[in-house]
Formats: C-alpha cells, sequence, structure tokens
DNA sequence: CGGATCGAC
DNA sequence: CTATGTCGATCCG
C-alpha cells in the first residue's frame, strides 16, 4: 500500500494539518494547494464524532509529553553524564558489529491497487481515481494525490476534494495474482526474498550479485517483449531530488521512448556492445543498480506496472531508499559507511519505519527531527524512553538495521472485525458477535489453528475502543466454542454498561495463545475425543506430548494412562457424545433467529449431558469449555477437581484453578528462577555497576555473563529478525526450553572459561555463581583482551550454535526488565499515562 | 495475563 | 450519511 504518511491527517493541537507528500503539487498545475485541502478537510470533519475523538488522543498526547519534559527537567546533568557513557558503550558496539557486506533490496509497487485498476481500465488513466469505498480508501493514484486524496482517508472526504474523482472497489483477487507475477521475478533474485504484503518485498541479492558477475551478457538480456504501457508517466524530474551522488539514472528507463531508453542503457552497462540488436533488447550489467533497474524492468515487462526500489545495507536502509525515487525510481546506499552517514545525517525521524505519528511528535517536543538529532540526544533519550525504545533509536540514528531478512514465524493470532452503523440492540450485538466468531472459525480452520485467549474488540459510536480479553484453559477454535467465551465478555461489557447499552460502531474477535504442534495434538485428541461420534472422524489419539500444560507424570505411565482411557472412551456409551452438541446445534440456527434471551440465561438454552469417559462423571451444568478442562485433568490422572467456569475476570479470577496455575507458573519459575536470582542479586548489585561506569571493557564482561546467564534459560530468547544484526548469529532458531536442558549441551563457564560438568543447567548456574561470588571478576579483568574478543568470550551454549555477543537486544531486554531496581536503570520508565476511560460507552 | 497503544500495510 | 481491517510488538499493571 502506498504510503499512507503522505496524506495522513494529523490533528495537531487545535487542527488537522494536512502534510504534502514528496511528488505534490507544485504552483500552477492541476489540484489544490495546501492551504485549500487543508481547510476542505477541516471543514468536512470539524465538529464529527472521529474529530472530537481525535482531538481527545491528541490531548492525551500532549499530557503524556508533557509528562516526558517534566521527567527531563528533573534530570541532572550527572545522571546524563553516566548516561552518555553508557549508551556510547553500546554505539561503540554497534559499530564495531556494523555489517557492510549485504546488498538489501526493498522493493515497492507504485500506489499498487490504483495502478492495477488504471491498467485495466484505461478510462481510469487520466482522471483521479481511487481504491476503496465511499467511507475509506486505500490508495489512489498520482493525479488524484494533487487534490490531496491519499491513502487511509475517508471517501466522501476525497470526494470533497476533489468532485470528479472516482472511486473504484478494491479486488483483490485480481491484486493477488499480479502480485503473483512479481514474486516469481523477485524470486529470480533471491529466493529467499521476503513478501511483506502485497505490493511490498525484501530481497537479499548479495549471492545474486556475485553470481551475477560472471555471467555473460546474453544472461542480462531482455527482450521488450509486449507494448509498452503508453502510459504518462507521472515521475518527478529526477534532477529535483538529485544532489545526492547515488542517485541513479533509472527513472528514464520506463519512458514511453523505448529507444532512449536502450541508448540510456547502453551508456549505464559497460557490458553493452555495438552487437545489440537494435532496440529489440536491452542489456543490464553487472552492479547492484543493474540488477534492481533490471528486475525492475522486468516487472514492469510483465505486469505493465512500475515499481520502485531501495538499495542498501540493511533493510531499515532499503526501504528508506524506496521511497526516496518513488514512483518508478530507485535510489541506492552503497555499502559504505560514510554513504550511510551521509544518507542519515538530514533523513527526518519520521521516513524510518518504527516512527511513526506519536514517537515523531514526542521526539519533536526533544527537538529531535532529523537522525543526526536523534543521536545527538540519546544519552537523552535512554533516560526518558524505554531500553527498547532507545536502542532502537540508537540503531536508527547510527543507520544501523537488520541485515537478516527472514520469515515470519508463525502466526500469534487472527482476528475479523467489522464496521457498521451503529448497533445498540443488544441482541443484534450478541448476533453480530456470533457471526464474527462463525467468519474467524472458518479463517482458523483453515490453517487449522486452536488459541486459548479470545479478545473482544469493542468501538463505540465515539470512537472510543476498548478491548477484553479472556483466556481458558483449553483451546478453542469452533465458531460455538469461540462464541461462548466472546459471549461472555460481551456479557459483562453490556452488563457494565446498563441500564445503559452499549453504542457500538465496531466489533472484533480475536483468537490468539495458539497451541504449538505438540499440544495441538494432545489437545485435539481430546477433542476427537469429545466429538467422535458427532462428526464420525474422530482424530487418532497420538501420545501424549511433553509439552502439554497437563503433563506431570513421566511418559511411558501416561501413555498407559491415555490408553487405558482410549480403552474407556471405546467402551463408554456414544449417545453420551453425540450431542457434544448444544453447541452444533447452535450452528444449525439460521443468524436471524431470535436468539435474545441466550447470553442473559446460562450459557445455552438447554445443555447436553456431559459424561466424563475417564472418571465416570456426569454433570449437567457443565459445558464444553469446563468439561474439556475437566477431561483434561483426567487425562493426566490428576485427581478431579470441581467445576470450573468461564467467567470474564471482571466478576471471578478466571483461574480459580489452584491445580492448573500451580503447574503453569512452575514451569516459568524452573525456567527462570535460578538465573533472575543470580542476575538480580549478584550481578545488579552496587559494586558491579560502579564498575560498569568506571570501565568499558570490564562492564562488557559482566554485560556478557549476564546474557550468558539469561541466555537458555529465558524461554522467550528468540533471537527474532531485529535483533539478528545485533547478535549475529547464524539463523538456528532459539531452541525451545526442553532441548536447553537437555543433557548432551556443553556447559562452559564465561567466568572461569572452564567446561562444566554438570547435569543440567540449574547446576550450571549454581555454579558460574559461585565463580562470580568468588571475585573471579578479577582475572577476567586480567584477561580483558581475550574476553573483550567476542569470538573467544562467546562460546557455544546448550548447542544451539548460537553465540553470544554483548548486545543482543532482547536479551538485554529481558534481563533489565527482570531487573529493574538495578540503578544503572534509574531512568525514569516512559509513563503512557493511560487513563482508562472509565466512562466508556455512557 | 490483560489491556491499551503504536506502527505498518 | 459516510473515518478500515488485520497483525505484531511493546509497555504497564
Amino acid at each position: 500500500m502506498d504510503n499512507v504518511e503522505e496524506g495522513e491527517i494529523t490533528p495537531s493541537n487545535d487542527a488537522f494539518q494536512f502534510r504534502m507528500g514528496l511528488n505534490d503539487n507544485k504552483a500552477g498545475m492541476e489540484g489544490l494547494d495546501k492551504e485549500k485541502i487543508n481547510k476542505i478537510i477541516m471543514d468536512a470533519t470539524k465538529g464529527s464524532k472521529f474529530y472530537e475523538n481525535e482531538l481527545k488522543k491528541d490531548k492525551q498526547l500532549n499530557q503524556r509529553i508533557e509528562k516526558m519534559m517534566q521527567q527531563k527537567s528533573q534530570l541532572t546533568s550527572q545522571q546524563i553524564k553516566k548516561a552518555q557513557l553508557q549508551v556510547d558503550r553500546l554505539a561503540l558496539e554497534l559499530e564495531r558489529n556494523r555489517d557492510l557486506s549485504r546488498v538489501i533490496v526493498h522493493v515497492d509497487m507504485d500506489a499498487f491497487y490504483a495502478a492495477v485498476e488504471m491498467r485495466d481500465n484505461p478510462e481510469l488513466k487520466d482522471t483521479p481515481m481511487a481504491v476503496g469505498s465511499m467511507s475509506m480508501l486505500s490508495t489512489s493514484n498520482y493525479h488524484a494525490r494533487r487534490y490531496g486524496v491519499r491513502a487511509a482517508m475517508p471517501g466522501f472526504i476525497a470526494k470533497k476534494l476533489c468532485p470528479s474523482l472516482v472511486i473504484v472497489p478494491v479486488n483483490f483477487d485480481k491484486y493477488r495474482a499480479v502480485s503473483k507475477q512479481v514474486r516469481e521475478i523477485l524470486a529470480q533474485y533471491d529466493p529467499n526474498f521476503l513478501p511483506m504484503s502485497l505490493d511490498e518485498a525484501y530481497l537479499d541479492i548479495t549471492d545474486h550479485l556475485k553470481e551475477r558477475i560472471s555471467w555473460p551478457e546474453d544472461k542480462r538480456s531482455f527482450n521488450f517483449e509486449t507494448k509498452m504501457k503508453d502510459e504518462k508517466n507521472p515521475s518527478q524530474d529526477p534532477a529535483v531530488d538529485g544532489g545526492t551522488k547515488e542517485l541513479c539514472t533509472s527513472p528514464i528507463l520506463f519512458e514511453d521512448s523505448p529507444s532512449l531508453e536502450v541508448e540510456q542503457n547502453a551508456h549505464v552497462s559497460a557490458a553493452t556492445s555495438a552487437k545489440q540488436p537494435l532496440k529489440k533488447f536491452v542489456v543490464f550489467g553487472t552492479s547492484a543498480e543493474e540488477a534492481v533497474n533490471e528486475m525492475r524492468f522486468r516487472i514492469e515487462q510483465e505486469t505493465t506496472l512500475t515499481a520502485s526500489a531501495g538499495i542498501a545495507p540493511n533493510m531499515m536502509l532499503a526501504k528508506v531508499c524506496s521511497d526516496k525515487n518513488k514512483p518508478n525510481g530507485q535510489y541506492r546506499i552503497v555499502s559504505e559507511r560514510q554513504a550511510v552517514k551521509d544518507f542519515i545525517k538530514d533523513l527526518p525521524i519520521r521516513k524510518v519505519p518504527g516512527i511513526g505519528k506519536v514517537t515523531e511528535k514526542m521526539l519533536k517536543a526533544l527537538g529531535v527531527m532529523t537522525c543526526t538529532d536523534l543521536y545527538q540526544q540519546r544519552a537523552l533519550l535512554s533516560l526518558l524512553f524505554s531500553e527498547t525504545s532507545w536502542q532502537n533509536f540508537l540503531h536508527i540514528s547510527l543507520g544501523i538495521g537488520s541485515t537478516h531478512i527472514e520469515r515470519d514465524g508463525e502466526r500469534k493470532s487472527m482476528s475479523t472485525e467489522r464496521t457498521f452503523s451503529e448497533i445498540s440492540c443488544t441482541k443484534e450485538q450478541y448476533d453480530l458477535c456470533r457471526e464474527l466468531c462463525k467468519d474467524l472459525a472458518q479463517d482458523l480452520l483453515k490453517e487449522g489453528l486452536k488459541g486459548k485467549t479470545v479478545t473482544l474488540k469493542l468501538k463505540n459510536v465515539k470512537f472510543e475502543v476498548r478491548t477484553r480479553a479472556l483466556t481458558v484453559t483449553s483451546a478453542v477454535s469452533t465458531e460455538e466454542e469461540i462464541f461462548s467465551v466472546a459471549k461472555e465478555i460481551l456479557k459483562t461489557e453490556i452488563d457494565l454498561a446498563s441500564p445503559e447499552s452499549l453504542r457500538l460502531r465496531l466489533m472484533g474477535v480475536r483468537v490468539s495463545g495458539f497451541l504449538n504442534e505438540e499440544t495441538k495434538k494432545h489437545q485435539k485428541s481430546i477433542v476427537g475425543f469429545l466429538q467422535n461420534e458427532k462428526s464420525g472422524n474422530a482424530v487418532p489419539l497420538g501420545p501424549p506430548d511433553r509439552t502439554s500444560p497437563s503433563t506431570q507424570t513421566p511418559g511411558p505411565q501416561r501413555q498407559s494412562f491415555f490408553n487405558q482411557k482410549r480403552a474407556a472412551r471405546e467402551q463408554m456409551g456414544r449417545e453420551t457424545f453425540t450431542d457434544s452438541s448444544g453447541f452444533s446445534k447452535g450452528a444449525e440456527i439460521d443468524s436471524a433467529e431470535p436468539r435474545t434471551e441466550m447470553p442473559q440465561t446460562e450459557v445455552l438454552p438447554q445443555k447436553p449431558d456431559y459424561f466424563c469417559p475417564i472418571c465416570s462423571q456426569n454433570k449437567s451444568d457443565w459445558d464444553l469449555e469446563s468439561f474439556n478442562k475437566h477431561i483434561d485433568r483426567c487425562l493426566t490422572g490428576s485427581p478431579l477437581a470441581n467445576d470450573f467456569d468461564v467467567r470474564p475476570k471482571a466478576e471471578v479470577n478466571i483461574n480459580n484453578d489452584d491445580w492448573e496455575k500451580e503447574i503453569n507458573s512452575n514451569e516459568i519459575r524452573n525456567a527462570a528462577f535460578s538465573i533472575q536470582n543470580l542476575s538480580n542479586q549478584t550481578l545488579d548489585t552496587e559494586p558491579i555497576n560502579d564498575i560498569v561506569y568506571k570501565n568499558t571493557i570490564e562492564s562488557n564482561i559482566v554485560t556478557n555473563i549476564r546474557n550468558f546467564h539469561t541466555f537458555g534459560v529465558d524461554p522467550d530468547s528468540v533471537c527474532t529478525e531485529k535483533e539478528v544484526d545485533v547478535c549475529n548469529t547464524e539463523k538456528e532458531p532459539a531452541k525451545p526450553n526442553s532441548e536447553m536442558a537437555s543433557s548432551d549441551q556443553i556447559f562452559i563457564c564465561p567466568v572461569c572459561n572452564v567446561k562444566q560438568d554438570v547435569p543440567d543447567l540449574a547446576a550450571f548456574n549454581r555454579h558460574v555463581d559461585i565463580c562470580l561470588n568468588e571475585g573471579i571478576i578479577e582475572k577476567l579483568r586480567e584477561e580483558r583482551v581475550n574476553i573483550n574478543h567476542p569470538t573467544h568470550n562467546l562460546q557455544h551454549t546448550g548447542g544451539t550454535g548460537r553465540g553470544l555477543t554483548s548486545t543482543n537486544a532482547k536479551l538485554r531486554t529481558k534481563r533489565s526488565a527482570a531487573t529493574n531496581q538495578n540503578p544503572v536503570s534509574k531512568k525514569s520508565k516512559p509513563n503512557p499515562s493511560k487513563n482508562t476511560i472509565d466512562r466508556f460507552f455512557k
């Protein structure tokens, strides 16, 4: 999607300000000037509920800023000095590890949806048009942008700006098809490229370039296959943005004069020779620029659409670059430190991915507008923002970003939401909720996901948003399961608001907390167990898995127990299960059917009897959720507990189930306790912190050791994309905890540097603890040269193949989170003064 | 864990 | 009339 920010409406104190984009209207051309645009938007906006809400949010933000400024005013120069030292240490480290070896490309289709529509309907070419609806636009063509019509703008306002605007409804299938074509081309430059959306992708073309350098010319030659689209290229004059030595000559590449293009290319490409048939071929050179030119050329040949690209040593920079010569242009930052610095120097922070409206405004209040400012204020920022935030800022201001493009891991949540005209009728709200659950259940089914927490999102007519979540003990996935939870949440919200009714404009349902593969099997087996007779396709009972939350007993025993119980099931009465269906019944009901009472009464109109095949209990007041939980317990052989309830937190603690709670917290404790203990009590004491400030090398040691302790113990210490550049590791994913603790891992103490023959991590930790306490750190000091050398110091741990560097962002974060009393982090925490809206929906 | 917020597309 | 939908991350309590 095309830059939302170009046309964003940003309320600023008392007025909406419209920001002109890069390619905006110049005097004398068609369209509107900034003043007019702002006025029209204002007029259309003023007084609306939406506007009121924007003002409110703005006020909150201002308060937040005010608090921040107050904190700032209380800082002593001493504190700043200290912070400066610490920040600079990290900066040094980052600088030392700067990786310029990769060539990363960010490709971005120009005004993608709009371009596709224009291609397919030539009538749209010369008129201002946008893709979307009267209520919201996805993107607009460049024609329309001259009138201030932008993505993320409501259609009706766009119409006011530009009455002749044509609004075309979105057609995702079409865009997907085009996107596929584009991706096939991209894959040839980097088979592991990373699509970010239909119109955007990252590539690492380092390897491609290495091969390409020795490619014969014919491998870099391409036909002009199709009729070139004789579209007026709305591109800007390249000279305007020039002034930078890197500016590429390509923007005219696709002008409608092919002959010019060939010559242009011949000029650029050293390899081009006279033997090239006139105007039928283009030969691209071997440089990065040429490769990307070629890529864009091929995209246009294939799709008749243009793309822009950025080439840089890391993802963050590449992304910014791709915006620089848009549309139909590209820009490169060569792989030199100085080039990066030059580029970063005057770069407005808002251009940087991850810096949005809010962050921009907060930083602006501190006088930070450009990346240079960002760097200069680094000490201050480290005191006013959270660790992750300021470290991120530091990365940005140094022009450092991720150099590994990695596919996203598994999905973490799935949701659906809908906006509508006001609904205040309770029944309709429940119906809607059910429908959302139904849609969501379908989507979940497609990916075979089940999750444990259900979140309900509500937005009232005043645009106030509220989300409420509930985590249940057995994962849900079907419409009925989700709805049974969602409706409870909805019920409490309705009750909370009563006697007034909720006046909703949006409702959404989300499921998260997905089961991992192992657990899923387990849960599945239970479901199959449950619904066996009903659906006729029971899921085979797999062996019990060790990661299941209810696993307490050792494998073999459990196995046999499981089998026992399966036998039990097979013998057990079928009719008991035939109707797990108070639910399936509900599913059959036409959604229009009145269901008004249902929520008010108990869970469902008539409840089926649930009969547990394990303990032979039969309770009529169970619902599916309770029943599943019960079986889960019975399976693990734990003593039978009371009923459980799916009750929103507001009423009762959901986990009135102490048994389960215990397991959960035990898991966590086992994993993390010893380490936290260690870093809290041993490392973060005063003396060590003194060292931190006195001596860079020593503090590195301390940091390393801390990280070492955290590593492999923190269940969440997964090295994700963001940190990759920092920790500079192989791609190997972090192993699950269980594996970490397995016996074949090698324990090398970072203090005494001796391999430890210990049974498990806990024992190892004790050793390190002792080592530390014995003052061996003094020894380290003597060996500082060695120690300070990452490859020497950072031994393999736990067989993950992953080394430790002293600046793994995530690890640091975790550590600091666990050790906040640490004087180092005396920094005032950011305080997003969250004024909960008490009177929500009143 | 739950809730709010931010940011991206 | 008429201001999206979906997702991940982060922070705080």
